[in-house]
DNA sequence: GCCAAATATTTATATATTTGCATCTGTTAA
DNA sequence: TTAACAGATGCAAATATATAAATATTTGGC
């Protein structure tokens, strides 16, 4: 028996959760990359952003963990993609925001 | 002289900034209770969420500090806002990630 | 000026994140 | 079956964040 207190309280933490993924200058590096349903492997984005490879899946590991990825191995690449497109709605509007 | 890399950077660890501000389950809440332009004393805050005054004070200026809220002081009171109205679209974005 | 109400700041402790490096695990192709 | 490539994981040091309690500041009314 779960209340509705606890409820809200378990989707806040899960909000929290999502947002404290994307929350990292290269974690929203990434997700632009990712925008409208593309998908990039583990390389490609190492490469695109120029940082380390361990890094780079580490940072892939976390949004992935907290879902806002989704991947899917390919031979030996894994590529990963947005879990939901709306979360565009959050790049957008911070691009929006920073703009001053 | 600024380059673009490094006014990318900069954006970048703004828009991280402002997104770490609102990753908080209580700083969700708190921005819930402001959409559509809504204004709050931090009495009204601590009472609708009850938590203590000096935590809801703690958040309100971690939120004012990272740019997602505007603040007025009103006599004895201190009002808050958000700062940018499309700021609903991370809680909209947000409650339909949740929602599985 | 002085008090009380409303906010804000400080401090300390505990906990969590970030990052690079080294290492380990799968997978393909020879 | 082994070499080489792609990715994941474990660890440690530096850094950042959270939380609660105590204290400080600002404002209006007397």
């Amino acid at each position: 028996m779960i209340t509705i207190q606890e409820l809200d309280t378990y989707r806040l933490e899960m909000a929290a959760n999502m947002l404290k993924a994307i929350a990292h200058p290269m974690r929203i590096a990434i997700l632009k990359h990712l925008e409208g349903g593309k998908k990039l492997t583990v390389t490609e984005i190492h490469e695109l952003l120029g940082i380390e490879q361990a890094t780079t899946s580490h940072h892939l590991g976390i949004l992935k963990d907290k879902g806002v990825l989704c991947s899917r191995r390919e031979g030996k690449n894994t590529s990963y993609y947005l879990k939901h497109d709306i979360l565009s709605q959050i790049i957008d509007c911070l691009q929006k925001c920073t703009c001053e």
